[in-house]
DNA sequence: GCGACAG
DNA sequence: ATCTTGTCGC
């Protein structure tokens, strides 16, 4: 796939300031209100993938209305629309630490109608470390190079890590999002900021209450939320906007406790329709079909070409 | 100074 | 993210 905005590409080799200064402008740009025409129950995945024998085999012809019939070569549809089960992409990444110099490998798998359709990877030598607010410079480039390398071209990206839920409403799935213009969520394990309404512990499966912006979080002034109830900049008795939710995708009856999923919009899509999407990508484990399948396919390429070229 | 902090 | 064995429970 192409990216649309190259300028908005995360560089590795920008000061702090001009990486946050990026941010609030990806942050201005970006839209967290429903912008596509994603069903969530085209995108819905029953059942889940075996990885215990390597990854799923990818069938570029799942999916096509002609599948069925067709054989795998030749002839595509000419003038309409060769699918209509939209695509959904996964993106993960897989490091190899104590190597000269550490290697990162990206993987994005694209899935649709809930079979592997593709997968790309890319690896590349991060030049930065992890800073709590700064992922994106560190994972996004390598992560913008897989999608390069993708043949399909998304309906949604399900990427590691937060949205909306970041200081400056800026997260990964935001950033990458709205360098390809594509709907994108995020699904992070852990809350980076934010206030969940309610205690997120020992909840059931299916269980999820919002994520307010708190103190940490500079809301942007033009807030183009369309579930907004009342003020929330007006220092009065607003309540602060909801920049995503904490889900239980999974749950176990009794004995250990699984803790919740953070998810929230990356671009064009809402904070509520996000916990939908992700909710109906999950396949009855915690993270999502397109989550597990990239991290499946990270690690088997950090095995194998992990050791090969660079991009 | 102290606490918090996606991957 | 990564380094790692066993282990508790359905």
């Amino acid at each position: 796939m192409e990216i649309a905005n190259p300028a908005f590409r995360p560089d590795p080799a920008l000061s702090r300031d001009e990486m946050e200064a990026l941010q609030r402008e990806i942050a201005a740009t970006a839209t967290f209100a429903d912008d596509h025409d994603l069903a969530v129950e085209a995108v819905t995945i029953d059942d889940p993938a075996d990885l215990t024998e390597g990854l799923p085999p990818a069938d570029p012809t799942a999916g096509a209305p002609e599948d069925s019939h067709a054989p795998v070569s030749d002839a595509p549809p000419v003038g309409g629309p060769a699918v209509d089960a939209p695509v959904v992409v996964g993106v993960d990444q897989a490091f190899l630490t104590e190597e000269d110099p550490t290697r990162a490998v990206s993987a994005a798998v694209a899935i649709r109608a809930g079979t592997v359709i593709e997968y790309a990877t890319a690896t590349t030598t991060p030049s930065i470390p992890y800073v709590p607010g700064l992922l994106a410079f560190r994972e996004g480039k390598p992560i913008c190079a897989a999608l390069d390398a993708l043949d399909a071209d998304p309906d949604l990206l399900v990427c590691d890590g937060s949205g909306r839920v970041h200081y400056r409403e800026a997260g990964l799935a935001t950033h990458v999002g709205v360098c390809f213009d594509v709907p994108s969520v995020g699904v992070a394990k852990r809350l980076l900021c934010g206030e969940p309404d309610e205690p997120v512990d020992g909840r059931p499966a299916g269980w999820r209450t919002p994520i307010r912006a708190d103190d940490a979080v500079e809301t942007a002034a033009g807030d183009d939320d369309a579930g907004d109830t009342g003020a929330d900049d007006t220092g009065g008795g607003g309540f602060a906007p909801v920049i995503g939710h904490a889900v239980q995708s999974r749950q176990y009856p009794e004995s250990r406790r699984i803790n919740p999923l953070y998810v929230s919009p990356g671009h064009r899509v809402s904070a509520e329709t996000t916990v939908d999407l992700v909710e109906a990508l999950c396949a009855g484990y915690k993270l999502p079909e397109p989550t597990r399948l990239a991290d499946a396919a990270a690690d088997a390429a950090k095995r194998d070409d992990g050791k090969a070229e660079d991009a």
